[in-house]
DNA sequence: CTATTTGCAAACCCTTTGCAAAAAT
DNA sequence: ATTTTTGCAAAGGGTTTGCAAATAG
């Protein structure tokens, strides 16, 4: 997968930190914008946070990347994710993906036809007290 | 509805200050503390803004008010809800409620069955890019 | 050559905290 | 009398912004 490409066939203009934003996003699971940074000084010590903030929201708008609003926590960022739900554990924060169901589906049908709205999103955060992660 | 034993019978110090914080949750929905805030100053105009977020997060650990985490905006608080879903506008944040239905309980149910775990939560926040109460 | 992006530092906003005085039980 | 809560002001933490220099197209 060529980041550069993806970036440009988008209309966005590739800079060296862009591509490493984008690069660091494909890596990760759910970073936030301080692992973001973190991750991509390894290699590319002199960018700043606030050009990773910039850049998560480029991408953020051109439907590349969602914000994943965590209860008691940091914001989180995913890359092209496929429409999937996220069970956040409350005592270490570890986050699990879950792929959407059949009744997850006709909810949302059921939802958009007796409203007769579209959906631009559907985000679903479940919790739970404990998780095989915790210590 | 009496607040005031309400707070007695959890158990909790039933100060005028949490006395109003909990009656201006029980008058509006979805507020901000700001908004909690505000509204409690028409009638007492000496309360601080610490004192609301205390008291809102007693009464968030005591399970009478649940956090509404919305994309891009501020935190919002809900009182005594029983489960349902928050449909919000990203043009004017505006925020609907809905009940459950029973796709939803289908989906919880198989969740917890598959994975062997008991939610503690199951948030749901639907997004929509307008709706009727849009300028 | 023009438009966009970077990086820095400062500003911003919401939230939390420390602490002495006040109030609740 | 003891414990909890209040209110203030200061600190904290994450995010955004203004702007001149650098880079992309």
């Amino acid at each position: 997968m060529n980041f550069l490409t993806v970036l440009k066939s988008s209309g966005l203009t590739a800079t060296p930190q862009r591509v490493a934003v984008l690069k660091e996003l494909g890596k990760k699971t759910h970073p936030t914008m301080e692992e973001i940074y973190n991750g991509i000084r390894e290699e590319n010590p002199t960018i700043s946070l606030a050009t990773v903030y910039k850049n998560v929201h480029v991408l953020k708008e051109n439907g590349m990347v969602i914000e994943i609003n965590i209860p008691n926590g940091k914001m989180r960022y995913d890359y092209l994710a496929k429409p999937h739900i996220h069970i956040v554990c409350k005592s270490c924060s570890y986050i699990e993906d879950m792929d959407y169901d059949e009744n997850l589906f006709k909810y949302q049908n059921n939802l958009e036809k007796s409203k007769n709205i579209v959906l631009d999103r559907l985000d679903v955060i479940a919790t739970v007290d404990n998780c095989k992660m915790c210590k």
